[in-house]
DNA sequence: TCAAAGTGGATAAACTTTATCCACGAATAC
DNA sequence: GTATTCGTGGATAAAGTTTATCCACTTTGA
C-alpha cells in the first residue's frame, strides 16, 4: 500500500514541462537525463501521459513534449490515475469463500466489506480531484531546458 | 497500490473467532488449517493481532485465541492499520530535489504535494474508522470449530 | 507432563516494480 | 532526402516486496 515511484516521476516530468519557456517542446532525452533513467523507459511513461491526455507530443525535428493544459487544470487524481489506474485497493481473492464454503454460510453480505472499502476509496479519489497542480506548485521563472547542462546521475548528491 | 492479502486473512480470522460458540479459545492449528497456511505463519499474524489489541491469547492446554472485543467494536481502520501500518501512501524519495537542485529552485512548496496526498489519505482512514465489522458481517449461528472437520487446501474448490 | 502460545532466525517461492536494450516504423524540419 | 524525434513492442533483467515455510527453543497453564 504505497505509491509507485511513477507518481513522483510524473510530477517531476509535468513540472519540467511547466517550467519550459514559451511552451517549446522538450525532447525526451532532456527529461530522461534529468530523471536519470533510460530514454526508452522515459518514453513509455510519456506515452502513458499522452494517451491519458496530460501531455501532447510533436514528432520530428524540433519535436518533443508539452503540457496538454495548464497545471491548474491537472489534478492530483489525474496523476494518480495515470500511474495507479482505476483498480480498487481492496481486491478479493475469494479466500472467505474458501474458508467458509462448507458448514458455515453466513457471508450473505460477503461484499459488504468490499463495498465499504470501496466507499472510503471513492472519498479518497474525490479529494485528490480537488487539488490541482497549479495551486500546489509555484513556477517562479521559466527556463529553457535545452540550454541547461545535462546533469547525470553521477553529478548529483543523491540522498536516500 | 493494492491491499496486502493479510487484510483478507485477518478478516477471515476475526470472523472465525466471532463464530466460535461461547467465546471458547480457538487453537491456532484450527485457523491455519482453514486458511491453508502453515501454523507458524499464522501465529505471526495472530501475534500482530494480539499486540494490536484485536485478539487475546491464552497459553497452555485449552488455550487459543479469542476476540478482544465484539465485532461491533472493531473498525475497518483497525484491520487496515494492523496489516498496512501507519505509513503514508505517498512517500517522497527526494527525486524532485535531485532533478531541480541546481538551476531551478522553485520547489519552495515542495511538500505541498505530500501534504495534499496526506490530507486525502486522512479522509480515507477517517471513513474506514466509521465502519465496524459488526455492521458489515452477519453472524447467524455460531459453531464450535473444534468439532468441525479440518479442511485442507486439497479439499477445497479454489477459484482464482 | 503435555499442549498450547511466544519468539526469532534463516530461507525461499512468487510476484511486482522498475527498469534496460534493441529494433523497428512514422512524422516532420531542414 | 536525411537527420531527428516520437511511436511501438518485445525480450529480458535487476531489485524489492510479499507471502510464506521450517526449525528450534522458551514460556505458560491445566
Amino acid at each position: 500500500m504505497k505509491f509507485k515511484s511513477g507518481i513522483e516521476q510524473t510530477l517531476c516530468i509535468l513540472t519540467m514541462l511547466a517550467l519550459q519557456k514559451n511552451s517549446k517542446p522538450v525532447r525526451s532525452s532532456l527529461i530522461s537525463g534529468r530523471l536519470a533513467v533510460s530514454d526508452s523507459y522515459l518514453k513509455k511513461i510519456m506515452r502513458q501521459l499522452v494517451v491519458f491526455g496530460l501531455v501532447t507530443s510533436d514528432s520530428g525535428r524540433e519535436g518533443g513534449f508539452r503540457l496538454a493544459r495548464p497545471l491548474s487544470k491537472i489534478t492530483l487524481l489525474d496523476v494518480f490515475d495515470v500511474i495507479e489506474g482505476k483498480a480498487q485497493f481492496a481486491q478479493s481473492s475469494g479466500l472467505s469463500c474458501q474458508v467458509f464454503s462448507d458448514h458455515v454460510q453466513d457471508l450473505n453480505r460477503k461484499d459488504a466489506l468490499m463495498n465499504a472499502f470501496g466507499e472510503a476509496e471513492q472519498l479518497y479519489r474525490k479529494r485528490l480531484k480537488q487539488f490541482n497542480l497549479g495551486q500546489l506548485l509555484t513556477i517562479d521563472h521559466q527556463v529553457d531546458w535545452e540550454s541547461i547542462i545535462k546533469v547525470g546521475r553521477e553529478h548529483l548528491n543523491v540522498t536516500t
